[in-house]
DNA sequence: CTCGAAAGATGATGTGCATCATCTTTGCTT
DNA sequence: AAGCAAAGATGATGCACATCATCTTTCGAG
């Protein structure tokens, strides 16, 4: 069966964010095209009419799951609130929900190793998504060094949610605690 | 064939710490047990002769990975010089060395959103080997709140390789850069 | 209104994987 | 010294996966 140019658009919308979903929860070897495009409502068959393999989806799922997660950091940035918007990112960040849902959550902890073994467009989304973030937070920052201080803020949050989601639940328990009492 | 007890238990040692090494490289889903076997001179027979099944491999290879790459911090903190081995650790941790050969470094950014898709086993001694690392790091600190700094410092330090890893060769000249001028 | 082309379904191909069964050899117990 | 049991090799088994070929249907250009 063909579709029309919006719904092919469409669905390649659907492909992307069905797999950066899965992404996040499977990793990218845990995440089959088969899979990816049945959360989209698909077969596997069209998979190829929309990327070239499953690199160029893995690239552009990454950086949709960068744009969603970090959407109400960036929209309170461009309402002139930084400050309040990167409190609660931070805040976000460290919570429990995030801890358990990878699936919504930054891609930095759930799929940084993966992508680290993927191809230069992925690397490139990545960094992309991650600059973004950093530029967003050193932006509710005062004084001086604001962006070198926003980086090792998102590293350590970063950091404490990757252990926190690999350790028993009291180590887990112990780093999101810390974490949670520290601001850089 | 069969093998003397003493050849067994070495022969265990050289599939956990081939395994240390494939899993850090490759991931768990990119590491098969055919491929660790082979990487410690035998064939994928013997396998469950030593583990149950390849689960509890990934548990003793995370344990064994962190005693390994540790145990110079370990050492120096042991023989009363803690300050100046974790000094050395942290150097080591943002060296480039570091980031570009994930098989020889810390679990956490090669291997923890792997551990966090895997059972308790491997998630025990991935915590305990954390924990472990931090309570020799807060051993080098001075003043309150020790333990707290040791893991915001890790964490940082974590989140800092991984980003690296993950990113264009720019943005993670510019996450390591500004994670070496930044203590906690 | 018609026809080529393309989206997506169905199905095939070849590969790789975890796990198990069996066989051979040989250490270790009696 | 003898035979049992176990380490590791060889070889299935059954499944999952990425990619490609083909077929059907329908869009959109002329």
């Amino acid at each position: 069966m063909r579709v029309s140019r919006a719904a092919k658009a469409e669905s390649r919308d659907r492909i992307v964010a069905a797999a950066a979903r899965r992404l996040r929860a499977a990793g990218v070897e845990g995440s089959s095209v088969g899979d990816m495009m049945a959360d989209a409502g698909m077969t596997h068959g069209g998979f190829y009419r929309h990327f070239a393999n499953k690199d160029a989806l893995v690239a552009a799922a990454i950086a949709a799951a960068f744009a969603e997660f970090s959407e109400p950091l960036a929209a309170g940035v461009a309402a002139g609130e930084a400050p309040a918007a990167a409190a609660d990112f931070v805040a976000r960040y460290l919570g429990d929900g995030h801890v358990a849902h990878p699936e919504l959550g930054c891609p930095v902890p759930a799929t940084a190793a993966d992508i680290a073994r993927s191809g230069d467009a992925a690397r490139a989304a990545f960094g992309a998504g991650a600059t973004a973030v950093v530029d967003a937070l050193a932006a509710a920052l005062t004084g001086p060094r604001r962006r070198e201080r926003a980086w090792r803020q998102f590293a350590m949050l970063a950091g404490a949610v990757l252990i926190a989601r690999a350790s028993d639940p009291a180590t887990a328990a112990e780093v999101l605690a810390t974490a949670r009492r520290g601001s850089l």
